[in-house]
DNA sequence: AATTGTAGGTCCGCCCAATT
DNA sequence: AATTGGGCGGACCTACAATT
């Protein structure tokens, strides 16, 4: 990060008070930054839009004009386009009403539906860079694909019926308003070249700038990261059949799914740009970037437990290696082969347990969160290895987001030529190596971490922690070092957030060995109890923050449980009974974790459904569940079986789809097609009736497309679209309860939501 | 009978010292 | 400097005892 960037701290004072700000959380890109950039600047960050004096908002989502609409008649706020902080910062100073609110200022269209500034706005912008919230990366689809509508004339309908808690609301259409933020801007700024604090400018062009966006003066803290999904949009033709038939699937599911549905009817269906990620088939640099939901709401704002993997086109080949079920964890790689879902076999024995070959003892988590061998090789600076062992698929998965390409011997540079600053700590391994990586490509490496661009961490060395403070104090990230070889080998800049290392954790550690057993022992079970708060403690210290296990394993770790139940009964004795209706929640979890990820072990569900219920101690949880092996054994297999059949079908030769991306849609008369569709009828169908009901269509087919590509259709929406037939066909028949649904999962489904009441 | 807690065992990754 | 191997702790499992 460069230096001499902070602006002035009072630039959001009136008087010599705070102005309370609050920024919309739903519709605002890179809110994180925004946000930080005010508070840096002075203003004081609400909570509620109540207590704010200004509102800032993104008046091309949804959620933006609900805003204006909602509050612009409060005379004591405005509501502003959150463009207006940029403005300010640039301009030095506060753009009040006598600034006409520096042309931000957001009214309502006659119609109620769309949002307009006034035309000082728009004058503005004509000689004012204005700072795009949404800094600029390479257009992960082109506009060709999907015809973008101008944010300003994108009907915004039924708004009203839009709840900023629901996963449709919530959705962003990044897009549009990144589009018009920086609306006429781009043209005339300089280049955004460092979208998401990617590639910080030289000092020289930061201070002869005053155009220098916003964001780039911050820094993004993994969580920050996760909340800038890039998103590609699909036509809108294709929402309405879509989502209502959505929202029926909704209602043919038990009360506990349907309350996720409240106060969305049919006919409220909320048709907000509707996107979804494309395969990139003929993007040499631009990267996929599949749809990870933020959830963000406007009133509490999720963790961001879903950061964007991001695909470059060579790592997606690499990654698409076999679509239906996905990379797998690292874990199943390792030496336990009965980690390998192929190699799974549920033992018949009358004792069966969820250990999958029935072993006994400890069966390496299976959980892909704990899959961090991989991550631990990631810090080898030598990527090319990690890249071509072929070992790791999840290694070369989707991290390497190309923020500029670059010509080799001038990776390290920025846009203006000038030399990116590396800090490459000095016990590093292989540190040579990075070095010279970055000096052959024009970087200059600083023993100064205060003015380094990059500070490049080594998590095993023992100065590791001290290092990351140090980093941390200055405001900056420490990334891996493989990122340099990263970028060496896709002759790019990489955006280094997603090498960003996490803060060490101190278990690691270790004490002097002290030995007696039953001090283990006794010392296992204190861990098991403290393990209601944290579930996991993670050996592992380096973990890779912004990478999402989930996506990168091809888990759906999207997937939400319902709300627990509530009834709790107690015995006599003081203890807590397990209630039926707490069993079937168990069992309904142990499904729904066993769809996330089918490696689950029993301790993790156990100690899930005890954060839940804590009625119940994870010990107790365990317990039950373990009883319910049998039940448990049968789950995962058939998930299993669905993944690997899916697997097989994506990755026979036959399957590969035509390379002009026709549609050969079952038709083929070698019936191989055919079968292609089968399955992916199958795992479409399987996939929406298992899909959390509060996540919208947008996130459903943005996670389906980083789950599996659709081979009979360009994507799955399409395949939604040219099958539809099929799709209701299938649901229908199978929501029916008949006795052999066309879906495994689907019979799962329909058992599961029976027993539950 | 049901729940809770303990014991015993296996497996695996990390760390460090020894070795090459 | 890189590699290797052992110690150690943690994670995980099942079986069983204790408690109410």
């Amino acid at each position: 990060m460069p230096q001499g960037m902070v602006p002035p701290t009072n630039i959001f004072s009136l008087s010599g008070q705070p102005i309370c700000v609050f920024v919309e959380a739903s519709g605002v890109q890179s809110r994180p930054k925004l946000i930080r950039s005010l508070r840096n600047a002075g203003a004081t960050i609400c909570h509620t839009p109540g207590d704010a004096q200004v509102i800032l908002v993104d008046s091309s989502t949804l959620e933006g004009v609900q805003f204006v609409r909602e509050w612009n008649s409060d005379p004591g706020k405005v509501v502003l386009e959150s463009t207006w902080a940029g403005k300010c910062v640039r301009a030095g100073r506060l753009l009040w009403a006598a600034d006409n609110w520096g042309g931000c200022a957001c009214i309502l269209s006659g119609d109620g539906q769309t949002v307009v500034q006034n035309s000082a706005d728009e004058e503005a912008k004509s000689h004012l860079p204005t700072p795009s919230p949404t800094p600029t990366r390479p257009d992960p689809q082109p506009s060709s694909a999907h015809p973008v509508l101008p944010p300003q004339s994108q009907p915004l309908l039924s708004s009203s019926s839009m709840h900023f808690g629901n996963g449709a609301a919530a959705f962003p259409s990044n897009r549009a308003s990144s589009s018009t933020s920086s609306q006429g801007i781009q043209s005339s700024a300089i280049p955004l070249q460092y979208p998401q604090f990617g590639t910080p400018p030289p000092t020289s062009m930061i201070q002869s700038q005053m155009t220098q966006p916003l964001s780039a003066q911050l820094q993004l803290t993994p969580q920050m990261a996760t909340l800038l999904p890039p998103m590609p949009q699909i036509p809108q033709h294709m929402l309405p059949e879509l989502l209502n038939n959505f929202l029926r699937m909704a209602y043919m599911l038990p009360p506990q799914y349907q309350q996720t549905y409240q106060g969305m009817q049919p006919g409220q269906v909320p048709q907000t740009p509707y996107t979804v990620p494309e395969q990139p088939q003929s993007q040499p640099l631009v990267q996929q970037q599949p749809y990870s939901p933020t959830r963000t709401s406007a009133i509490s704002p999720p963790p961001p437990t879903a950061p964007p993997p991001v695909v470059s086109s060579s790592t997606a080949q690499r990654a698409r290696a076999s679509p239906f079920s996905k990379n797998h964890p690292s874990s199943l790689k390792r030496k336990a082969p009965l980690k390998s879902p192929s190699l799974y076999s549920p033992s018949p024995s009358s004792s069966s347990r969820a250990t999958p070959a029935g072993s006994k003892g400890k069966e390496r988590a299976y959980s892909s969160a704990e899959s961090d061998k991989e991550e631990d090789e990631d810090e080898t600076p030598n990527s090319s290895q990690m890249a071509h062992t072929g070992s790791s698929p999840s290694d070369s998965a989707p991290r390497r987001t190309i923020l500029a390409p670059r010509e080799e011997g001038h990776i390290f540079e920025t846009d203006a030529g000038d030399a990116l600053l590396f800090h490459v700590q000095v016990d590093l391994k292989n540190r040579m190596q990075v070095v010279q990586a970055i000096k052959k490509n024009s970087g200059k490496v600083t023993s100064d971490i205060e003015t380094a661009d990059y500070i490049i961490l080594y998590t095993r060395s023992k100065t590791f922690n001290a290092l990351y403070d140090s980093t941390e104090a200055n405001g900056k990230l420490p990334i891996q070092p493989s990122f340099v070889m990263d970028c060496v080998e896709e002759k790019a800049l990489l955006d280094h957030n997603h090498y960003i290392l996490e803060h060490p954790d101190p278990k690691r550690k270790r004490k002097k060995a002290k030995t007696a057993k039953t001090k283990s022992k006794s010392k296992r079970n204190s861990v098991t109890q403290n393990k209601i708060p944290t579930p996991k403690v993670k050996r592992k210290p380096k973990k890779i923050v912004p990478i999402l296990d989930g996506a990168e394993h091809g888990f759906d770790c999207n997937l939400q449980s319902p709300p627990p139940p509530t009834n709790e009964s107690r015995l006599p004795s003081g203890k807590y009974l397990f209630t039926e209706e707490e069993k079937e929640y168990a069992k309904k979890y142990i499904e729904l974790s066993l769809m996330r990820d089918p490696t689950t072990s029993g301790t993790r569900i156990a100690q899930r459904l005890a954060a839940k219920m804590p009625a119940h101690s994870p010990v107790s949880w365990h317990t039950t569940i373990s009883r319910m092996n049998v039940f448990t054994d049968a789950t995962r297999k058939k998930i299993m079986a669905e993944r690997a059949e899916a697997k097989a079908a994506s990755e026979a030769p036959s399957a590969k789809p035509s390379p002009d991306g026709t549609d050969n849609n079952g038709s083929a008369p070698d019936g191989t097609g055919s079968d292609i569709y089968d399955q992916e009828l199958h795992f479409l169908i399987n996939f929406l009736m298992t899909n959390d009901l509060n996540e919208s269509e947008a996130e459903t087919f943005a996670r389906l497309e980083t789950q599996a590509r659709c081979q009979t259709s360009s994507n799955w929406i399409q395949f939604y679209d040219e099958h539809f037939g099929d799709i209701t066909r299938a649901l229908g028949v199978d929501a029916a309860s008949q006795p052999q649904p066309a879906h495994p999962t689907l019979y799962k489904i329909e058992a599961k939501d029976e027993g539950l009441n």
